[in-house]
DNA sequence: ACCTGAACACCGTTCAAGT
DNA sequence: ACCTGAACACCGTTCAAGT
């Protein structure tokens, strides 16, 4: 049976041989690896095994853990797409550009939850956030307004964000069993609530559609005259 | 020199010695301890040495640390003391409800950022999301539109949470060194952006006054008429 | 029923040593 | 400069065994 792996080539020294990699290498391959699995895949010992190399390796090249997954998180800023804001109105076009941050964060949901678990969330989204500032600027706002607004937008769209990127049960990382709102709700002591209200909060709401209506209502309170032209 | 544990009393066999824990002591033993030193002091080795005995027993008692963790969020929330609603109009009491769930996550800190961690926010919020219920219906809201009116401002609420709640370096916990915002935005590429708009983003805003404002905007745009009376 | 001791399969990190 | 091998101090979890 032939052997697939390391055949061929100049067969050099056992041990300390040249493998020739890189520091970007590394954050690649790490990149990839949350991209693919998860940040619970991302362990040292994993990451050398991907690579081929010693888990010493890693660390002469990328450092400790910390420095890793925050070079991975600038990485995949830079690689990020500038998103075009569209729309006419000033609120159309704040919300187009909140509504960038939370795509983005969705098409990249393992990498932008690990942002948010070391807070660094912001690292990740600074290209969107600049966007949305401009738009804020645009809608009349200035300094500390504009500071205040994009903080509002952003801390709004973080809450909805780590509801919709909790890893699932196909996920592999294996959440607790935390009981369903409708348990939840049934079992609790809702005296003075229609049984009407009741039953619809055991009910999970489409996240993208109360995403669009919350953000137009936050909008409309936040812009002068309500973002209206 | 006198020996200060286990001094004293009948000296029972060397193992297997009965010690009459119960499931309540080991639960309230692992809450107390996320409660005084973050989620991270909470080892199923550092609880058991806490409470005198074996890993093993931790076990026994409480099931593996999923659980445990659950439990302990249930408890705090069981002992969570009904917070009262304040205000004479409607947008005033769905803000006084809404204030109770920022207030008392920041009174527990530790165990409320552990909840996020799992998802389990709404286990730990349950009866201060009640009482958002019952003003919300007061307000002239039913059925759906209290749910998605409810889930919008806990959402909300939970994004500024979740930086409300970071861990500081003087937690012990360490997080990774993520650069502050000043450095982010003085690096980005902010041009379209007024000088005075691209320092106020480098300047952290007051988050308890943000809080305020933001709901309010976001309550307005929620009720019937506004929530005025 | 309640608890121990030993073990297994993992982690992140460090350090002396090789080429 | 670049990389290995071995080790340290941790994890969560299981299992046979004791009383």
């Amino acid at each position: 049976v032939p052997n697939p792996t390391s055949e061929g080539g100049a067969s050099t020294a056992l041990t300390a041989r040249r493998v020739g990699l890189d520091r970007d290498d590394v954050v690649d391959a790490a990149l990839a690896l949350v991209e693919s699995e998860g940040a619970g895949a991302l362990t040292m010992r994993r990451l050398a095994a991907e690579l081929d190399v010693t888990t010493t390796t890693i660390y002469w090249h990328a450092g400790n853990r910390d420095e890793l997954v925050l070079a991975l998180i600038t990485r995949l800023s830079d690689r990020l797409a500038e998103r075009t804001v569209t729309g006419s109105t000033p609120a159309e076009r704040v919300l187009s550009a909140a509504t960038n941050i939370w795509d983005s964060a969705r098409a990249h949901r393992h990498v932008t939850a690990l942002a948010y678990q070391i807070g660094a969330a912001s690292v990740l989204e600074l290209p969107l956030e600049v966007a949305l500032a401009r738009d804020l600027e645009a809608a009349g706002l200035r300094g500390v307004a504009v500071r205040d607004a994009l903080r509002a937008i952003v801390m709004c769209t973080a809450g909805f964000l780590v509801v919709a990127l909790r890893a699932r049960p196909t996920d592999g990382e294996a959440p607790a069993a935390v009981p369903p709102a409708r348990e939840l709700w049934s079992a609790a002591d809702t005296t003075g609530l229609s049984s009407e209200t009741v039953a619809a909060l055991g009910r999970a709401p489409s996240l993208a559609a109360l995403f669009e209506s919350t953000m137009r209502a936050l909008i409309a309170g936040l812009l002068p005259e309500g973002g209206r032209p």
